[in-house]
DNA sequence: GTTGAGCGTT
């Protein structure tokens, strides 16, 4: 199992492709994902991607946080235990 | 515009 990258401050024009695209260049991308609005169907501007390793996680968040993403400058840092769901009802 | 979701009735 990989480490979770947390991707944030992402333009909406960014995809889950090109967050593989980005994130692969320091490493082995096994998943990426772009978290969209349930409701509206929008990005909500930030997703994960998981490196098979560590250290290419590491280098990825060296290389890619606080640079400039499509003008904005993206937020790349290790992912926060996800919240168990309790209450979608 | 910043830390998800599945699954299923917890």
């Amino acid at each position: 199992m990989g480490k979770r990258l947390y991707v944030g401050n992402l333009p909406y024009s960014v995809s889950e492709q090109d967050l593989n695209e980005k994130f692969g260049a320091f490493g082995t991308v096994e998943s990426a994902s772009l978290i969209t609005d349930r409701d509206t169907g929008r990005s909500k501007g930030f997703g994960f991607v998981e490196m098979s390793t560590d250290s290419e996680a590491q280098a990825a968040i060296e290389q890619l946080n606080g640079t400039d993403y499509d003008g904005r400058p993206v937020t790349v840092n290790e992912a926060k235990p996800m919240k168990k769901r309790e209450n979608r009802w």
